[in-house]
DNA sequence: GTGAAAGCGCTAACAG
DNA sequence: CTGTTAGCGCTTTCAC
């Protein structure tokens, strides 16, 4: 029984007291060439009293569509993936779009849902990172030829050529990170890295054997370490593997989340990071400059991923350049030697 | 020139298909009780062979109503917002509403243009942690009064009696970090707070006080220091402080973003934390015990407060207890004593 | 239990 | 330069 009356005015209103027809306030809204500038002038400043708006929904529905895109990523809780998010807020905000945000939790499961949702017809565009390579991907394809959607992916992202990706150089700079931990005298480096047959982490991996290899080591599969979802699970592993007889000498985590918990082990098993240990990760930590011992990291351009994947994005919503479709944007990674090695 | 044609299905083919009539077809997928068993099946069966979804746009204007919501924050940069936004997700995305997101940058101005934008109807409620105190809160008022949506503030809430808010015990955990601090033998702590005059930090400033008045300590306003947004800036304000003849013997920081740069200085001064100086903040960093030395918290439950925040706006949006509106839920912080103190 | 019809508020031909 | 008109795809009375 709330009075939800006052709901806001509409066109046919504001076109009555003004003495026009609808179309000709809708076009002087729209700021046509066809409307004299006293017409415009008159309908901006009564729609301005009035603190009129269009109605979303009817002329989404007319046009057939909206100015809506959806983000869907593995984790918020991640200061890579915050950042990439800021970075997407910062144009879709200037281009005035708005950004509905889809977190899959790691479960492609939720990823597909998600997908499925979108369907709708209720976004103009996707950027997404995905959550796992295990399920396959027949998901984005599937859903592409269905919607005719653009699609953007970046950091993780599939095997599919047919899409626009925004990444970094992981092979490279996962092959000079590990070049910088030889170089310094490990001789027994442990790569640590999601069971996920993620792109991103397989070429992380690629440059990590490269480098043992360019080094004239022998890589021994022990040499790689996949992790799971389970950070307790993960802790007790990577426990084990340092209580060792022969314990690595070095550890390169190809993700935040993991060098954490090694952190975490080491300073448990008070083992000295970098005497005995040193350690390397992929992570954007704000803090890494303020762990014990300080870590070196190699860091993505998180920020200036999502404006790369947003901008472009919306370039081909906006068909500047739907030929920009198969671009692969690739960003420079930043190594930072910090205490840690 | 793109084909763009096979775009979706829509209930008039549906209906066609089945004999039926297009009200029959949208009863049916309505799950209305007016439509039989079988009737139901076949409309289902059809819909889900096309992978039919009703188009949102038409549906919302027709009714008046969508379902989607919008979150309001600062910044997503930051691991406290980020867990707020986790939480929320988690009710909006069971509940199937979608979840836009705006950040507003500590900028009132841009806060101001978010609300004016969202005027225009595209959501039903709103949960928000405003970003200053400095330009007023009329424009949440004045929202409100035109749109009467549904407002649910969190964490950063301004003084305005008639919006339901989700907070933590500011005053009493900030008393208690104080008085933690007194009695580990400090004799001349200084609080570090922003300079917004935020409910929040106003909160935990009375309690850092009155610990002080408690502990019969004299109270000097330059135990006080307010802080603006430039990092620089606040580092050398903070570094002339902790240089100074008379050093305070503990810092509590009143935010995340304040410990942070709080530790910098004092490693690169080279003060021994906690020997020369004691350090205690509200956040909720995941590295707080990997940090030199590992750092005592204040920490609050973000992810729950997202949670109850949108499970609040949810049930004002559904009306089903509007009177709720009034509520204030608040959230006890846990205090984690690590080494910095 | 099913259908006909009237719009939700807006845009875009097409006329004038 | 302005107006008339026909829907966009769906929901909801109101008939039958």
């Amino acid at each position: 029984m709330e009075g939800n009356n006052n709901k806001s005015i509409n066109m046919i209103q504001l076109a009555k007291e003004l003495g026009l027809s609808i179309s000709t306030v809708s076009k002087a809204l729209g700021d046509s060439h066809e409307i004299s500038a006293s017409t415009k002038k008159r309908v901006f400043e009564l729609a301005a009293k009035y603190n009129y708006k269009p109605n979303p929904f009817a002329s989404n529905l007319r046009k057939k569509k909206g100015t809506q895109i959806a983000v869907i990523i593995p984790e918020i809780v991640n200061h890579f993936f915050a950042l990439a998010v800021d970075g997407i807020g910062s144009v879709t905000m200037e281009k005035d779009y708005d950004t509905l945000i889809y977190l899959s939790n790691e479960n492609p499961e939720r990823e597909r849902a998600i997908l499925s949702h979108l369907e709708n017809g209720m976004i103009s565009g996707i950027i997404i990172s995905v959550c796992s390579g295990r399920a396959g991907y027949t998901h984005f394809q599937e859903f592409y030829e269905r919607t005719k959607l653009p699609i953007v992916f970046f950091d993780r992202v599939p095997d599919l050529l047919q899409f626009p990706k925004v990444i970094t150089d992981n092979y490279q700079s996962s092959f000079d990170g590990t070049m910088r931990l030889l170089k310094s005298g490990s001789k027994n480096p442990l790569f640590v890295s999601p069971e996920e047959p993620l792109y991103t982490s397989l070429e992380r991996r690629r440059g990590f054997q490269d480098a043992i290899r360019k080094f004239n080591l022998k890589f021994r599969e022990d040499m790689l370490l996949e992790l799971g979802e389970d950070a307790g699970v993960n802790y007790m592993v990577i426990k084990k593997i340092l209580s060792s007889k022969k314990p690595p000498d070095a550890i390169f985590a190809s993700t935040e989340r993991n060098v954490i918990t090694s952190y975490q082990v080491c300073k448990d098993l008070k083992i000295k990071i970098p005497q005995k240990i040193k350690i390397l990760a992929f992570s954007n930590l704000r803090t890494a400059t303020l762990l014990n011992p300080s870590l070196s990291t190699i860091s993505q351009p998180a920020f200036e991923m999502g404006k790369e994947a947003a901008s472009l994005l919306l370039k081909m919503i906006e068909r500047k350049s739907y030929a920009a479709a198969n671009d692969v944007i690739v960003l420079a990674n930043e190594m930072t030697i910090r205490d840690s090695i």
